[in-house]
DNA sequence: CGTGTACTTGATACAAGTCAAGAATAGTGG
DNA sequence: CCACTATTCTTGACTTGTATCAAGTACACG
């Protein structure tokens, strides 16, 4: 059940049997949450942290006049509030984008597990190293590119991050996330991000029915975002 | 000499003088960067990590059209790349604003160092984790709040963050740098930034001449940038 | 004391937001 | 299975925040 998390930390680095179990160990029953629902909520303290076993979640801020804007998306196999291990108390609360399958950890069995095991300590300490560089790139796009540049940029990250837990491949996905929802991502009015929307399908660059996304041109794509993977860290390397 | 890194760690947690001799035995010796040099070039590989001793520096990315975004402006104390101890190809580059003293520490020194403090290593991994904390609340300003308000985030977290390491108090800082590379750091032109200092004076929340900043009004100043310092951790509390 | 950099101000352009309303979908209960 | 409802998507008209262009002023520094 905890497969993609697996498969993910596995395509960085070689990760053995004794990791995996001692990985398995610390995991609670896999919990059903609902969409809407805030899985971690803003400012609480929390004793535990947070993988996604199946669906998508967002971390999110939301400001005085209630406006919302979400820092970042999560997807299975994501380690959604590892950060909590360290640092208790949230400064941004996770919600449920889809009905989501998850299971716990509690801080105590984690900080076993990274005393124990340095090697996977690390591995987890990349994984949250990572996740600022998916800030990072969220900045770049939001401070400095255009809002099409900035809505290829997340697409191209989408399709990646989803392709290393086998829920994307041969440049088709799903993505069963509203235009509200992108533009709480992407800092835009709903109104824009569906423009943008029309310019890329118009442009043939791809097409999006429902929630299922396919990208005619990938090469095309990638240029208008000036997308480089780099960050994500995908190759293996010892770490 | 890397005081203010101690400062800023014993400020979270408590720091016990075998691992303050430790994490000075892993730092080179003090070294001069002037401003305007890159400290560590973007895209490169790394194998050793960079502590500022004093200045401030930028991570930055630049684009195809010569753009620039800041995405974290670092100051005496902090540990610029750290994150390379595990993400060893950089996926931004970081720049000397002013001039700085720098010291190195070898990868495989802080290797050794995080396998036999474990209790040093969380705090190091914490210190990574806030860069995360304070990338979303730069993506949460520059999505969904007014320049203005960013830019007031912007001067609330500089003052804190110089406080720690004692270059800041009484509401009065010294902040070296141009109003183009405030520019740079929030996503908005030289021109607008200059007409939002020029707003904040013009209310009487603040002085700024020439690098010196006097908030005069620091109520008014974190309630437009709706400030909640709890990202920055600044509390003791066992890690 | 001259020259470059940073700051300041004004005029104009444009990207993106807001408001509004209709069309398409998805979800729900009878 | 269909009618009813609530979202979500789409499009148009208009507004606004911020960028761009341009020119002048104040500093800093060699």
């Amino acid at each position: 059940m905890y497969n993609a998390l697996v498969e993910k930390l596995a395509r960085r680095d070689v990760l053995d049997a004794v990791e995996e179990a001692a990985l398995a160990r610390v995991l609670g029953p896999a919990v059903r949450v609902l969409a809407g629902r805030d899985i971690v909520s803003e400012h609480v303290r929390v004793e535990q942290s947070t993988l996604i076993l199946s669906g998508f979640t967002a971390r999110y801020t939301t400001l005085a006049n209630g406006r919302r804007q979400i820092t970042e998306i999560n997807l299975t196999g994501d380690f959604i509030d590892l950060h909590s291990l360290l640092m208790k108390q949230m400064d941004h609360g996770i919600v449920a984008l889809t009905d989501c399958t998850i299971a716990h950890a509690s801080h105590a069995d984690l900080r076993k597990l990274v005393d124990d095991h340095g090697h996977l300590a690390r591995l987890l300490w990349l994984d949250t190293v990572i996740d600022a560089a998916i800030h990072r790139q969220w900045l770049v796009a939001m401070g400095r590119r255009s809002a099409l540049a900035h809505l290829c940029h997340l697409i191209c990250e989408m399709y990646l991050r989803l392709e290393v837990v086998g829920q994307a491949a041969d440049h088709v996905f799903d993505l069963p996330l509203s235009q509200a929802v992108l533009g709480d991502a992407l800092g835009l009015s709903t109104v824009h991000v569906n423009r943008l929307i029309g310019e890329l399908r118009g442009e043939g660059v791809i097409t999006w029915v429902g929630a299922r996304i396919t990208v005619l041109r990938w090469d095309r794509l990638a240029e208008i975002a000036e997308f480089d993977p780099t960050y994500l860290r995908l190759h293996r390397e010892p770490t």
